[in-house]
DNA sequence: AGCCGACATGTAATCCATTACATGAAGGAT
DNA sequence: ATCCTTCATGTAATGGATTACATGTCGGCT
């Protein structure tokens, strides 16, 4: 493999001066430059990596955990960090947490001290994590989507708890008194915030907030746990005319599920979803859902991390991007003509 | 940041000795050897990994080039690659070539001769992609669902002619005589064969190919390029009474288009796709399919790297995994019952 | 006793790019 | 003519781990 200094020999300088053009360091003469530029693409060298980060020590790498990247919406969140990060010259580490429910402390620790990344984005990080931040200081990282409360750490995601509080009020609003939800048993925010605005939509209607009328899926927002959570909720004794779902594939599972069930949707119950991935207009009924810009989502973690790699002072911490609740087709109202509805 | 010499002098060692310990060369005692981790312990010492690349000249990450892991198909193909080149002790970066439509040469060379990765795996590859084939020796490269033939690259897939065949057939048996193609148009072998596969069982059949069967959709294999295509085929003087797809989302997109031109599948029109993604049996009527084995497909290419980058002699070069078509509800006979049927 | 081999461990070269510091030439000021 | 500044470029130290080779110790054999 072709070295500096092969192309400092070739071209006739130092092996600083070579370092000088690819670095873009002012200070070399014109004819210098074209020299070295011109060995340079003799011998198409590109410098190495591995020993220019031993000696700038970083890496150019950026972390990143999420669940699962099959699931529509991290993959989604994922194409936004990878798009930006590629412009501003870092590459992207993809790690699959998968249902470990908890960030491994021990490899994120490892891959840093290692030397393996400039900073870390977590779509992935919930309650639990509160270790996150001893790193603080000491590491770059940002959460997406997910973050720990009243911790000191930059974190960028939508008002769960207001979109959640909306759509339930929509429901509220179209007559609807028995309102259940699907949540996931997971220990993420994002569920819990979307539980909490269920619940105050309830509150300010005096509607009761009755246990039967929360079911937990299992924690990886499966279609299937979506289906049991579902059966759970319409077969008890005194079924929901409406069900709010924190995930549209929950809401897919649902709706599945109702079908099986002999329901119709919209017309015997309605349905709501979280997200608005791309399989919402799939298929009819179209799915009426709380859209969240994933992909800007993933862009904007990319550049809070970027600015806090780079010690900008103007990072923020906490970043919140609006959300939109659309209504389409398996919302009705109660006992209504069985068409969709905007309030 | 703690290094080796730091770890070696709270052992009262070497930095011989403490490197023989963490990378497991014999010849150490045992008592040197508990010295030894008990200062790596106690520093939280992690070796960086930019000085051993530099050293070794190696990476111990690899590169993969994906059309867009949006796509599930796709996604599916990662999730393999990534859980066995973790265990394997590699890490991946995973590059989208989104519509570019060739694999980016610069940018493979790049990463390659800046030590950035030990190998790659490209999902992405069509036939255009000669120039691979110079790089054979040089770098370790593997194929995957798609590859450029008669190349002396290693490559793993399915047998898209044969599988595509199958399907063809099947319709054939079902009384379909005119069956129509929605492909696309991008260079990738897998469609070119399922084509061939098409083209195979209609001359078995007798049957004529027509030029108004054959429909391309947009080479990103979407939702809408599905509905357009479809869209051409069915409102042709003689539609046909049965589609083959080359992938499951244009199915997907062929199978709302006829709803919306006011046929019902399968009574009026037949379909199948190609993949089978978890989406096909999310709504009725659940899609007929070839199911390929995504995730074995993404660990075997992974295993047939790991064995080229560690020069096994017995690592193949041609890798073929068997496929599986399976019948569901988007096909029936023609002017049957309307219910599926198996052959 | 003397010699050899086996084995544990240390010393120092090496991988390659970056960069602080050194050098030297050219031009300007007095 | 002398000195100082400026600027282009070179020299060499540096980052941290690996590993070929060197050293030293101990036991066994004759």
């Amino acid at each position: 493999m072709v070295n500096i200094q092969d192309v400092a020999r070739e071209a006739g300088v130092s092996v600083a001066t070579v370092s000088r053009v690819i670095n873009g360091t002012r200070c070399v003469l014109p004819e210098t430059e074209a020299k070295v530029r011109s060995a340079i693409a003799k011998f198409g060298y590109q410098p190495n990596l591995s020993a220019r980060n031993l000696r700038k020590n970083e890496s150019r790498i950026i972390l990143i955990l999420t669940p699962n990247f099959s699931n529509p919406y991290y993959s989604k969140v994922l194409s936004g960090i990878c798009d930006l990060s590629r412009t501003l010259g870092y590459s992207t580490l993809i790690y699959n947490t998968y249902d470990s429910n908890a960030l491994d402390e021990k490899l994120v620790v490892k891959l840093f001290e290692a030397n393996r990344a400039d900073g870390m984005i977590t779509l992935a990080c919930n309650r639990d994590d509160r270790w996150l931040e001893k790193y603080a200081g000491r590491y770059a990282i940002v959460q997406c989507s997910e973050y720990v409360e009243d911790m000191e750490l930059p974190h960028i995601s939508v008002d769960n708890r207001k979109a959640a509080g909306e759509s339930v009020r929509h429901l509220i609003a179209g007559g609807h008194r028995r309102i259940g939800i699907v949540t996931s048993s997971n220990s993420y925010l994002s569920s819990a915030n979307r539980l909490r605005g269920y619940l105050d939509a309830l509150e300010e209607a005096g509607l009761p907030a009755e246990n039967t009328l929360i079911a937990y899926a299992s924690a990886d927002y499966s279609f299937a746990s979506g289906k049991q959570a579902a059966r759970k909720l319409l077969t008890s004794p005194n079924p929901p005319s409406a069900i709010f779902c924190v995930s549209d594939i929950l809401a897919l599972g649902v709706i599945a599920e109702a079908g099986k069930l002999g329901l119709k949707v919209p017309e015997d119950l309605s349905v709501m979803g979280f997200d608005d991935v791309d399989y919402t207009t799939m298929f009819h009924p179209y799915l009426s859902t709380v859209a969240v810009p994933c992909y800007e989502l993933g862009r904007g973690s990319m550049q809070l991390l970027y600015d806090h790699i780079n010690h900008k002072p103007d990072a923020g911490i906490g970043v919140y991007l609006p959300h939109q609740v659309v209504y389409r087709e398996t919302t009705a109202r109660k006992n209504g003509s069985g068409k969709h509805f905007n309030t």
